[in-house]
DNA sequence: CGGTCAGTTGAGAACTTTCAACATGGGTGG
DNA sequence: CCACCCATGTTGAAAGTTCTCAACTGACCG
Protein backbone atom coordinates (compact mmCIF):
# COMPACT_ATOMS: atom_id res chain seq x y z
CA UNK A 1 0.00 0.00 0.00
CA UNK A 2 2.60 2.37 1.01
CA UNK A 3 4.63 1.64 -2.74
CA UNK A 4 2.61 4.49 -3.78
CA UNK A 5 4.63 6.69 -1.69
CA UNK A 6 8.00 4.82 -2.37
CA UNK A 7 7.30 5.22 -5.87
CA UNK A 8 6.64 8.81 -5.77
CA UNK A 9 9.96 9.45 -4.35
CA UNK A 10 11.48 6.99 -6.84
CA UNK A 11 10.47 10.06 -9.26
CA UNK A 12 13.05 12.26 -8.09
CA UNK A 13 15.84 10.14 -6.44
CA UNK A 14 17.05 6.09 -6.55
CA UNK A 15 15.91 4.64 -3.52
CA UNK A 16 18.09 1.50 -2.01
CA UNK A 17 16.46 -1.59 -0.72
CA UNK A 18 17.43 -0.26 3.04
CA UNK A 19 15.29 3.07 1.95
CA UNK A 20 12.44 0.82 0.79
CA UNK A 21 12.36 -1.24 3.25
CA UNK A 22 12.59 1.61 5.89
CA UNK A 23 9.28 3.05 4.24
CA UNK A 24 7.40 -0.09 4.23
CA UNK A 25 7.95 -0.34 7.83
CA UNK A 26 7.18 3.09 8.75
CA UNK A 27 3.74 2.60 7.40
CA UNK A 28 3.59 -1.17 8.79
CA UNK A 29 2.33 0.98 12.34
CA UNK A 30 -1.30 2.25 13.17
CA UNK A 31 -3.52 2.15 10.07
CA UNK A 32 -6.67 4.25 10.17
CA UNK A 33 -9.28 3.64 7.85
CA UNK A 34 -12.55 6.35 7.45
CA UNK A 35 -15.66 6.98 5.31
CA UNK A 36 -15.91 10.25 2.72
CA UNK A 37 -16.84 13.25 5.20
CA UNK A 38 -14.97 12.39 8.24
CA UNK A 39 -12.03 14.27 9.39
CA UNK A 40 -8.83 12.85 9.61
CA UNK A 41 -7.68 15.97 12.09
CA UNK A 42 -9.76 19.13 12.64
CA UNK A 43 -8.52 22.60 12.76
CA UNK A 44 -7.39 23.22 16.49
CA UNK A 45 -6.54 19.77 17.35
CA UNK A 46 -2.85 19.08 18.00
CA UNK A 47 -1.31 17.27 15.44
CA UNK A 48 0.52 14.11 17.07
CA UNK A 49 1.89 12.24 14.21
CA UNK A 50 2.37 12.34 10.39
CA UNK A 51 -0.28 11.04 8.42
CA UNK A 52 0.30 9.17 4.90
CA UNK A 53 -2.32 8.39 2.37
CA UNK A 54 -2.13 4.97 1.43
CA UNK A 55 -5.68 4.98 -0.25
CA UNK A 56 -8.31 6.92 -1.53
CA UNK A 57 -8.41 10.76 -1.72
CA UNK A 58 -8.30 13.22 0.95
CA UNK A 59 -8.47 16.79 1.42
CA UNK A 60 -7.15 20.23 3.54
CA UNK A 61 -10.24 22.36 3.94
CA UNK A 62 -11.07 25.23 5.82
CA UNK A 63 -14.85 26.47 6.40
CA UNK A 64 -15.68 30.05 6.97
CA UNK A 65 -17.84 31.28 10.04
CA UNK A 66 -20.95 31.27 7.49
CA UNK A 67 -20.35 28.09 5.88
CA UNK A 68 -18.11 28.96 2.85
CA UNK A 69 -15.53 25.85 2.32
CA UNK A 70 -12.64 26.03 0.50
CA UNK A 71 -10.50 22.65 -0.30
CA UNK A 72 -7.01 24.05 -0.34
CA UNK A 73 -5.36 21.10 -1.73
CA UNK A 74 -5.58 17.44 -2.55
CA UNK A 75 -4.15 14.32 -0.71
CA UNK A 76 -3.60 11.68 -3.10
CA UNK A 77 -2.09 7.65 -2.23
CA UNK A 78 1.59 8.28 -1.27
CA UNK A 79 0.75 12.01 0.15
CA UNK A 80 2.36 13.00 3.68
CA UNK A 81 0.58 15.64 5.44
CA UNK A 82 3.71 17.81 6.37
CA UNK A 83 6.55 15.96 8.15
CA UNK A 84 6.91 18.75 10.48
CA UNK A 85 3.62 19.90 12.09
CA UNK A 86 4.19 18.95 15.32
CA UNK A 87 6.50 22.22 15.45
CA UNK A 88 3.22 24.00 15.48
CA UNK A 89 0.82 23.31 18.48
CA UNK A 90 -2.32 23.34 16.63
CA UNK A 91 -3.84 22.79 13.24
CA UNK A 92 -4.84 25.55 11.66
CA UNK A 93 -7.14 23.57 8.76
CA UNK A 94 -8.85 20.04 8.88
CA UNK A 95 -8.24 17.51 7.10
CA UNK A 96 -11.13 15.33 5.80
CA UNK A 97 -12.00 12.39 3.26
CA UNK A 98 -13.41 12.60 0.07
CA UNK A 99 -13.86 8.75 -0.56
CA UNK A 100 -12.83 5.98 1.84
CA UNK A 101 -9.75 6.88 2.87
CA UNK A 102 -7.16 4.48 3.95
CA UNK A 103 -3.98 6.14 5.91
CA UNK A 104 -1.38 4.97 8.29
CA UNK A 105 -0.22 7.30 11.12
CA UNK A 106 3.79 7.73 11.41
CA UNK A 107 4.83 9.36 15.10
CA UNK A 108 7.79 11.75 15.32
CA UNK A 109 9.92 9.13 16.48
CA UNK A 110 9.75 6.68 13.36
CA UNK A 111 10.23 10.00 11.08
CA UNK A 112 13.07 10.92 13.18
CA UNK A 113 14.83 7.54 12.82
CA UNK A 114 14.26 7.16 9.40
CA UNK A 115 15.42 11.11 8.44
CA UNK A 116 18.49 9.74 10.94
CA UNK A 117 19.33 6.49 9.09
CA UNK A 118 18.26 7.00 5.37
CA UNK A 119 19.62 10.66 3.60
CA UNK A 120 18.32 9.67 0.34
CA UNK A 121 15.04 9.66 1.88
CA UNK A 122 15.58 12.82 3.78
CA UNK A 123 16.74 14.03 0.65
CA UNK A 124 13.60 12.71 -1.57
CA UNK A 125 11.17 14.06 1.72
CA UNK A 126 12.98 17.74 1.00
CA UNK A 127 11.67 17.35 -2.21
CA UNK A 128 7.90 16.38 -1.72
CA UNK A 129 7.78 19.39 0.80
CA UNK A 130 8.85 21.82 -1.42
CA UNK A 131 6.93 20.24 -4.54
CA UNK A 132 3.81 20.37 -2.18
CA UNK A 133 4.72 23.74 -1.64
CA UNK A 134 5.07 24.98 -5.50
CA UNK A 135 1.76 23.10 -6.26
CA UNK A 136 -0.10 25.70 -3.53
CA UNK A 137 1.69 28.22 -4.92
CA UNK A 138 0.27 27.19 -8.58
CA UNK A 139 -2.89 26.52 -6.86
CA UNK A 140 -3.11 30.71 -6.18
CA UNK A 141 -2.55 31.44 -9.60
CA UNK A 142 -4.83 29.26 -10.45
CA UNK A 143 -8.25 30.81 -8.00
CA UNK A 144 -6.52 34.09 -9.01
CA UNK A 145 -5.78 34.43 -12.82
CA UNK A 146 -7.41 31.91 -14.70
CA UNK A 147 -11.01 31.63 -16.13
CA UNK A 148 -12.85 28.97 -15.08
CA UNK A 149 -12.52 26.26 -17.83
CA UNK A 150 -8.81 27.09 -17.59
CA UNK A 151 -8.79 26.80 -13.84
CA UNK A 152 -10.55 23.35 -13.79
CA UNK A 153 -8.63 21.97 -16.92
CA UNK A 154 -5.07 22.98 -15.23
CA UNK A 155 -6.31 21.47 -11.94
CA UNK A 156 -7.33 17.96 -14.26
CA UNK A 157 -3.74 18.34 -16.02
CA UNK A 158 -2.27 18.55 -12.26
CA UNK A 159 -4.03 15.48 -10.71
CA UNK A 160 -3.25 13.63 -13.86
CA UNK A 161 0.44 13.65 -14.17
CA UNK A 162 0.66 13.43 -9.74
CA UNK A 163 -1.37 9.93 -10.30
CA UNK A 164 0.54 9.25 -12.70
CA UNK A 165 3.93 9.47 -10.27
CA UNK A 166 2.51 6.76 -7.74
CA UNK A 167 0.66 4.49 -11.08
CA UNK A 168 -2.82 5.31 -10.48
CA UNK A 169 -3.52 6.27 -13.84
CA UNK A 170 -4.22 4.24 -17.15
CA UNK A 171 -3.26 5.10 -20.02
CA UNK A 172 -4.55 8.26 -20.65
CA UNK A 173 -7.40 7.96 -18.10
CA UNK A 174 -7.71 8.11 -13.97
CA UNK A 175 -10.67 7.50 -11.73
CA UNK A 176 -11.78 10.83 -10.39
CA UNK A 177 -13.47 10.22 -7.65
CA UNK A 178 -14.61 13.40 -6.38
CA UNK A 179 -17.85 15.49 -6.75
CA UNK A 180 -18.83 18.52 -8.71
CA UNK A 181 -19.42 20.32 -5.74
CA UNK A 182 -16.01 18.99 -4.13
CA UNK A 183 -14.46 20.36 -7.26
CA UNK A 184 -16.34 23.35 -6.86
CA UNK A 185 -14.61 23.85 -3.56
CA UNK A 186 -11.47 23.55 -4.47
CA UNK A 187 -11.80 25.26 -7.61
CA UNK A 188 -13.47 28.55 -5.79
CA UNK A 189 -16.52 28.00 -8.11
CA UNK A 190 -20.24 26.76 -7.42
CA UNK A 191 -20.89 23.53 -8.68
CA UNK A 192 -23.54 24.91 -10.98
CA UNK A 193 -20.68 26.20 -12.80
CA UNK A 194 -17.89 23.32 -12.38
CA UNK A 195 -20.93 21.90 -13.93
CA UNK A 196 -20.84 23.36 -17.32
CA UNK A 197 -17.38 24.00 -16.91
CA UNK A 198 -16.99 20.16 -17.74
CA UNK A 199 -19.16 20.49 -20.43
CA UNK A 200 -17.78 23.19 -22.40
CA UNK A 201 -14.22 20.86 -21.97
CA UNK A 202 -15.76 17.89 -23.29
CA UNK A 203 -17.65 19.83 -25.75
CA UNK A 204 -13.87 20.94 -26.61
CA UNK A 205 -12.78 17.32 -26.75
CA UNK A 206 -10.51 18.16 -24.19
CA UNK A 207 -11.72 15.62 -22.23
CA UNK A 208 -13.86 12.16 -21.97
CA UNK A 209 -16.02 11.85 -18.61
CA UNK A 210 -17.81 8.59 -18.15
CA UNK A 211 -19.18 8.32 -14.68
CA UNK A 212 -15.83 8.96 -12.64
CA UNK A 213 -13.50 7.81 -15.16
CA UNK A 214 -11.97 10.83 -16.65
CA UNK A 215 -9.55 10.41 -20.08
CA UNK A 216 -7.44 13.34 -21.24
CA UNK A 217 -7.39 12.49 -24.93
CA UNK A 218 -4.60 15.04 -25.54
CA UNK A 219 -3.03 15.97 -22.52
CA UNK A 220 -0.41 18.81 -24.35
CA UNK A 221 -3.63 19.95 -25.83
CA UNK A 222 -5.13 20.57 -22.39
CA UNK A 223 -2.08 21.38 -21.01
CA UNK A 224 -1.96 24.04 -23.58
CA UNK A 225 -5.46 25.57 -23.53
CA UNK A 226 -5.39 25.33 -19.18
CA UNK A 227 -1.73 27.36 -20.15
CA UNK A 228 -0.32 24.51 -17.49
CA UNK A 229 3.35 24.59 -17.47
CA UNK A 230 4.56 20.98 -15.58
CA UNK A 231 7.82 22.83 -14.07
CA UNK A 232 6.91 23.56 -10.74
CA UNK A 233 6.40 19.70 -10.28
CA UNK A 234 9.78 19.20 -10.25
CA UNK A 235 9.38 15.93 -12.27
CA UNK A 236 13.32 16.50 -13.89
CA UNK A 237 15.03 14.13 -11.17
CA UNK A 238 17.08 17.00 -9.56
CA UNK A 239 18.54 14.12 -6.94
CA UNK A 240 21.20 11.71 -6.70
CA UNK B 1 18.84 45.78 9.19
CA UNK B 2 18.62 42.11 9.81
CA UNK B 3 16.94 43.19 13.36
CA UNK B 4 13.77 42.26 11.57
CA UNK B 5 14.69 38.73 10.96
CA UNK B 6 15.47 38.58 15.05
CA UNK B 7 12.45 40.05 15.86
CA UNK B 8 10.19 37.93 13.89
CA UNK B 9 11.95 34.51 14.77
CA UNK B 10 11.53 36.23 19.12
CA UNK B 11 7.69 35.91 18.18
CA UNK B 12 8.29 32.46 18.34
CA UNK B 13 11.31 31.77 20.73
CA UNK B 14 14.02 33.18 22.86
CA UNK B 15 17.07 33.68 21.09
CA UNK B 16 20.41 33.84 22.76
CA UNK B 17 22.93 36.46 22.35
CA UNK B 18 24.86 33.94 20.37
CA UNK B 19 22.18 32.94 18.49
CA UNK B 20 21.26 37.18 17.31
CA UNK B 21 25.22 37.10 16.59
CA UNK B 22 24.68 33.97 14.44
CA UNK B 23 21.96 36.00 12.43
CA UNK B 24 23.93 39.38 12.28
CA UNK B 25 27.09 37.27 11.08
CA UNK B 26 25.00 35.52 8.56
CA UNK B 27 23.40 38.67 7.11
CA UNK B 28 26.85 40.96 7.15
CA UNK B 29 28.27 38.96 3.75
CA UNK B 30 27.01 39.77 0.13
CA UNK B 31 24.33 42.46 0.27
CA UNK B 32 22.54 43.81 -3.02
CA UNK B 33 20.09 46.65 -3.77
CA UNK B 34 17.95 46.80 -6.63
CA UNK B 35 14.79 49.39 -7.64
CA UNK B 36 11.00 48.50 -8.19
CA UNK B 37 10.13 45.93 -10.91
CA UNK B 38 13.59 44.49 -11.11
CA UNK B 39 13.77 40.67 -10.32
CA UNK B 40 16.17 39.35 -7.45
CA UNK B 41 15.56 36.06 -9.48
CA UNK B 42 13.83 34.64 -12.40
CA UNK B 43 11.84 31.63 -13.24
CA UNK B 44 14.19 29.15 -14.86
CA UNK B 45 17.18 30.52 -13.01
CA UNK B 46 18.80 27.93 -10.80
CA UNK B 47 18.64 29.28 -7.05
CA UNK B 48 22.46 29.32 -5.38
CA UNK B 49 21.62 30.91 -2.31
CA UNK B 50 19.00 32.08 0.14
CA UNK B 51 17.84 35.57 0.18
CA UNK B 52 16.87 37.85 3.06
CA UNK B 53 15.25 41.25 2.72
CA UNK B 54 16.38 43.38 4.54
CA UNK B 55 14.39 46.33 3.74
CA UNK B 56 11.36 47.12 0.95
CA UNK B 57 8.69 44.96 -0.18
CA UNK B 58 9.36 42.18 -2.69
CA UNK B 59 7.00 39.48 -4.22
CA UNK B 60 6.76 35.75 -5.50
CA UNK B 61 4.86 36.15 -8.88
CA UNK B 62 4.20 34.11 -12.35
CA UNK B 63 3.19 35.44 -15.25
CA UNK B 64 1.36 33.75 -17.80
CA UNK B 65 1.94 33.46 -21.31
CA UNK B 66 -0.64 35.71 -22.17
CA UNK B 67 0.71 38.60 -19.50
CA UNK B 68 -1.65 37.89 -16.71
CA UNK B 69 0.50 38.34 -13.78
CA UNK B 70 -0.51 36.37 -10.22
CA UNK B 71 1.60 37.61 -7.19
CA UNK B 72 1.87 34.58 -5.03
CA UNK B 73 2.49 36.44 -1.90
CA UNK B 74 4.39 39.16 -0.38
CA UNK B 75 8.18 39.16 0.92
CA UNK B 76 8.68 41.39 3.99
CA UNK B 77 11.52 42.73 6.04
CA UNK B 78 12.54 39.90 7.82
CA UNK B 79 11.23 37.38 5.10
CA UNK B 80 13.71 34.66 4.19
CA UNK B 81 13.13 32.93 0.60
CA UNK B 82 13.06 29.28 0.86
CA UNK B 83 15.73 27.41 3.06
CA UNK B 84 15.96 24.40 0.82
CA UNK B 85 15.86 25.90 -2.59
CA UNK B 86 18.49 24.50 -3.31
CA UNK B 87 17.04 20.97 -3.11
CA UNK B 88 15.58 22.37 -6.74
CA UNK B 89 17.21 22.26 -10.45
CA UNK B 90 15.26 25.87 -11.04
CA UNK B 91 12.71 28.27 -9.84
CA UNK B 92 9.04 27.59 -10.95
CA UNK B 93 8.30 31.51 -10.09
CA UNK B 94 9.91 35.00 -9.75
CA UNK B 95 10.86 37.37 -7.19
CA UNK B 96 10.81 40.85 -7.60
CA UNK B 97 11.30 43.85 -6.08
CA UNK B 98 7.82 46.57 -5.79
CA UNK B 99 9.62 48.74 -4.13
CA UNK B 100 13.98 49.40 -3.75
CA UNK B 101 14.35 46.55 -2.08
CA UNK B 102 18.00 45.62 -0.03
CA UNK B 103 18.46 42.14 0.63
CA UNK B 104 21.32 39.74 1.98
CA UNK B 105 22.79 36.66 -0.03
CA UNK B 106 23.22 33.96 2.18
CA UNK B 107 24.95 31.00 1.51
CA UNK B 108 24.25 27.65 1.92
CA UNK B 109 27.20 26.92 3.89
CA UNK B 110 26.36 29.28 6.33
CA UNK B 111 23.13 27.94 6.69
CA UNK B 112 24.17 24.55 7.40
CA UNK B 113 26.28 25.96 9.94
CA UNK B 114 23.98 28.05 11.50
CA UNK B 115 21.65 25.00 11.64
CA UNK B 116 24.46 22.61 12.95
CA UNK B 117 25.45 25.02 15.66
CA UNK B 118 21.89 27.09 16.84
CA UNK B 119 19.33 24.58 17.29
CA UNK B 120 16.99 26.96 18.49
CA UNK B 121 17.70 29.41 15.60
CA UNK B 122 16.69 26.07 13.24
CA UNK B 123 13.75 25.63 15.51
CA UNK B 124 12.69 29.00 15.08
CA UNK B 125 13.31 28.79 11.10
CA UNK B 126 11.29 25.64 11.29
CA UNK B 127 8.45 27.10 12.26
CA UNK B 128 8.78 30.61 10.26
CA UNK B 129 8.33 27.77 6.81
CA UNK B 130 5.06 26.63 8.71
CA UNK B 131 4.23 29.78 8.87
CA UNK B 132 4.61 30.70 5.21
CA UNK B 133 3.31 27.27 4.02
CA UNK B 134 0.12 28.35 6.24
CA UNK B 135 0.14 31.84 4.31
CA UNK B 136 0.07 30.46 1.24
CA UNK B 137 -2.79 28.10 2.22
CA UNK B 138 -4.85 31.03 3.69
CA UNK B 139 -4.53 33.25 0.65
CA UNK B 140 -6.28 29.97 -1.11
CA UNK B 141 -9.02 30.13 1.07
CA UNK B 142 -8.51 34.17 0.33
CA UNK B 143 -9.08 33.95 -3.46
CA UNK B 144 -11.15 31.11 -3.82
CA UNK B 145 -13.77 31.78 -1.31
CA UNK B 146 -13.63 35.57 -0.41
CA UNK B 147 -15.55 38.36 -2.38
CA UNK B 148 -13.26 41.65 -2.61
CA UNK B 149 -14.16 43.50 0.46
CA UNK B 150 -13.46 40.56 2.35
CA UNK B 151 -10.25 39.35 0.12
CA UNK B 152 -8.92 42.86 0.47
CA UNK B 153 -9.65 43.26 4.02
CA UNK B 154 -8.27 40.03 5.28
CA UNK B 155 -5.01 40.33 3.23
CA UNK B 156 -4.11 44.19 5.21
CA UNK B 157 -5.30 42.84 8.61
CA UNK B 158 -2.79 39.95 7.25
CA UNK B 159 0.25 42.36 6.35
CA UNK B 160 -0.82 44.84 9.58
CA UNK B 161 -0.05 41.12 11.88
CA UNK B 162 2.89 40.71 9.77
CA UNK B 163 4.86 43.87 9.93
CA UNK B 164 4.26 44.28 13.59
CA UNK B 165 6.32 41.30 14.25
CA UNK B 166 8.78 43.09 12.66
CA UNK B 167 8.55 46.43 14.35
CA UNK B 168 7.47 48.14 11.26
CA UNK B 169 4.25 49.10 12.26
CA UNK B 170 3.41 52.36 14.23
CA UNK B 171 0.45 52.46 16.33
CA UNK B 172 -2.61 51.36 14.85
CA UNK B 173 -0.62 52.49 11.17
CA UNK B 174 1.59 51.10 8.78
CA UNK B 175 3.38 52.05 5.33
CA UNK B 176 1.64 50.36 2.13
CA UNK B 177 4.28 50.89 -0.41
CA UNK B 178 2.32 49.26 -3.41
CA UNK B 179 0.53 50.19 -6.17
CA UNK B 180 -3.14 49.80 -6.14
CA UNK B 181 -1.99 47.48 -9.49
CA UNK B 182 0.16 45.64 -7.20
CA UNK B 183 -2.63 44.82 -4.57
CA UNK B 184 -5.06 43.70 -7.80
CA UNK B 185 -2.13 41.40 -8.85
CA UNK B 186 -2.15 39.78 -5.60
CA UNK B 187 -5.67 39.41 -5.26
CA UNK B 188 -6.92 38.41 -8.40
CA UNK B 189 -8.65 41.36 -9.40
CA UNK B 190 -8.35 44.26 -11.44
CA UNK B 191 -6.68 47.26 -10.09
CA UNK B 192 -10.21 48.97 -10.89
CA UNK B 193 -11.86 46.82 -8.82
CA UNK B 194 -9.25 47.17 -6.22
CA UNK B 195 -9.75 51.36 -6.04
CA UNK B 196 -13.51 50.84 -5.62
CA UNK B 197 -12.93 47.96 -2.95
CA UNK B 198 -10.69 50.47 -1.07
CA UNK B 199 -13.01 53.28 -1.29
CA UNK B 200 -15.86 50.62 0.24
CA UNK B 201 -13.24 49.94 3.09
CA UNK B 202 -12.85 53.56 3.54
CA UNK B 203 -16.83 54.27 3.35
CA UNK B 204 -17.67 51.53 5.89
CA UNK B 205 -14.49 53.09 8.02
CA UNK B 206 -12.53 50.04 8.20
CA UNK B 207 -9.55 51.99 7.27
CA UNK B 208 -8.36 55.31 6.61
CA UNK B 209 -5.70 55.88 3.66
CA UNK B 210 -3.52 58.79 3.15
CA UNK B 211 -1.29 58.23 0.71
CA UNK B 212 1.22 54.95 1.56
CA UNK B 213 -0.06 55.19 4.99
CA UNK B 214 -2.96 52.67 6.42
CA UNK B 215 -4.72 53.17 9.50
CA UNK B 216 -6.58 50.45 10.98
CA UNK B 217 -8.33 52.21 13.52
CA UNK B 218 -10.26 49.31 14.59
CA UNK B 219 -8.83 46.09 13.60
CA UNK B 220 -10.73 43.83 15.33
CA UNK B 221 -13.82 45.15 13.29
CA UNK B 222 -11.87 44.81 10.19
CA UNK B 223 -10.99 41.22 11.45
CA UNK B 224 -14.89 40.37 11.52
CA UNK B 225 -15.59 42.07 8.22
CA UNK B 226 -12.90 40.13 6.62
CA UNK B 227 -13.51 36.96 8.40
CA UNK B 228 -9.77 36.82 9.20
CA UNK B 229 -8.71 34.44 11.75
CA UNK B 230 -5.08 35.15 12.80
CA UNK B 231 -4.33 30.78 14.34
CA UNK B 232 -3.01 30.57 11.01
CA UNK B 233 0.07 32.94 12.00
CA UNK B 234 1.05 30.97 14.81
CA UNK B 235 1.87 33.53 17.14
CA UNK B 236 1.10 31.53 20.23
CA UNK B 237 4.56 31.33 21.17
CA UNK B 238 5.04 27.42 20.49
CA UNK B 239 8.86 27.19 20.96
CA UNK B 240 11.38 27.05 23.61
C1' DC C 1 5.71 72.76 -19.51
C1' DG C 2 5.14 68.17 -21.31
C1' DG C 3 5.33 63.42 -20.01
C1' DT C 4 4.56 59.57 -17.23
C1' DC C 5 2.61 57.01 -13.57
C1' DA C 6 -0.92 56.16 -10.16
C1' DG C 7 -5.42 56.85 -8.98
C1' DT C 8 -10.46 57.74 -10.15
C1' DT C 9 -14.83 57.44 -12.60
C1' DG C 10 -18.70 55.73 -15.74
C1' DA C 11 -20.89 52.41 -18.46
C1' DG C 12 -21.46 48.28 -20.83
C1' DA C 13 -19.84 43.53 -21.26
C1' DA C 14 -18.40 39.19 -19.43
C1' DC C 15 -18.21 35.84 -16.09
C1' DT C 16 -20.12 33.45 -12.21
C1' DT C 17 -23.67 32.70 -8.70
C1' DT C 18 -28.09 31.75 -6.99
C1' DC C 19 -32.40 29.70 -7.04
C1' DA C 20 -35.46 26.46 -8.41
C1' DA C 21 -36.88 22.66 -10.91
C1' DC C 22 -36.04 18.32 -12.87
C1' DA C 23 -33.37 13.85 -14.08
C1' DT C 24 -30.72 9.87 -12.80
C1' DG C 25 -29.02 6.13 -10.18
C1' DG C 26 -27.96 3.38 -6.21
C1' DG C 27 -29.45 1.84 -1.83
C1' DT C 28 -32.94 0.69 1.76
C1' DG C 29 -37.10 -0.80 3.84
C1' DG C 30 -41.47 -2.73 3.27
C1' DC D 1 -39.41 -7.06 -5.99
C1' DC D 2 -41.05 -2.56 -5.80
C1' DA D 3 -41.47 2.07 -3.84
C1' DC D 4 -39.16 5.51 -1.97
C1' DC D 5 -35.28 8.35 -0.63
C1' DC D 6 -31.29 10.82 -1.10
C1' DA D 7 -27.15 12.33 -3.18
C1' DT D 8 -25.48 13.79 -7.47
C1' DG D 9 -25.79 15.74 -11.81
C1' DT D 10 -28.29 18.86 -15.23
C1' DT D 11 -30.79 22.83 -16.97
C1' DG D 12 -32.86 27.68 -17.38
C1' DA D 13 -33.21 32.29 -16.09
C1' DA D 14 -32.36 36.22 -13.33
C1' DA D 15 -29.22 38.54 -10.25
C1' DG D 16 -24.78 39.76 -8.67
C1' DT D 17 -19.91 40.48 -9.03
C1' DT D 18 -16.03 41.77 -11.49
C1' DC D 19 -13.78 43.13 -15.81
C1' DT D 20 -12.70 45.97 -19.68
C1' DC D 21 -12.32 50.07 -21.97
C1' DA D 22 -11.83 54.68 -22.18
C1' DA D 23 -11.53 59.09 -20.39
C1' DC D 24 -9.94 62.15 -16.98
C1' DT D 25 -7.36 63.97 -12.71
C1' DG D 26 -3.47 64.95 -9.88
C1' DA D 27 1.32 64.56 -8.52
C1' DC D 28 5.92 64.32 -9.58
C1' DC D 29 10.02 64.88 -12.60
C1' DG D 30 13.11 66.36 -15.96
Amino acid sequence: MSEHLIRKLGQFTTLSDSDRDAILAACGGKRRRIDPREDIIREGENPTHVNLILDGWACRYKQLRDGRRQIISFLLPGDLCDTHVYVLREMDHSIGALTPVTFAEISRETLNRITAEHPRITHALEWDALVTAAIQREWTVNLGRRIAAERLGHLLCEIFIRLRGVGLTEGHSYILPVTQADLGNAMGLSSVHINRTLQELRGCGLIVLKGRQLTIPNLAALQTASLFNPNYLHLGRGGR
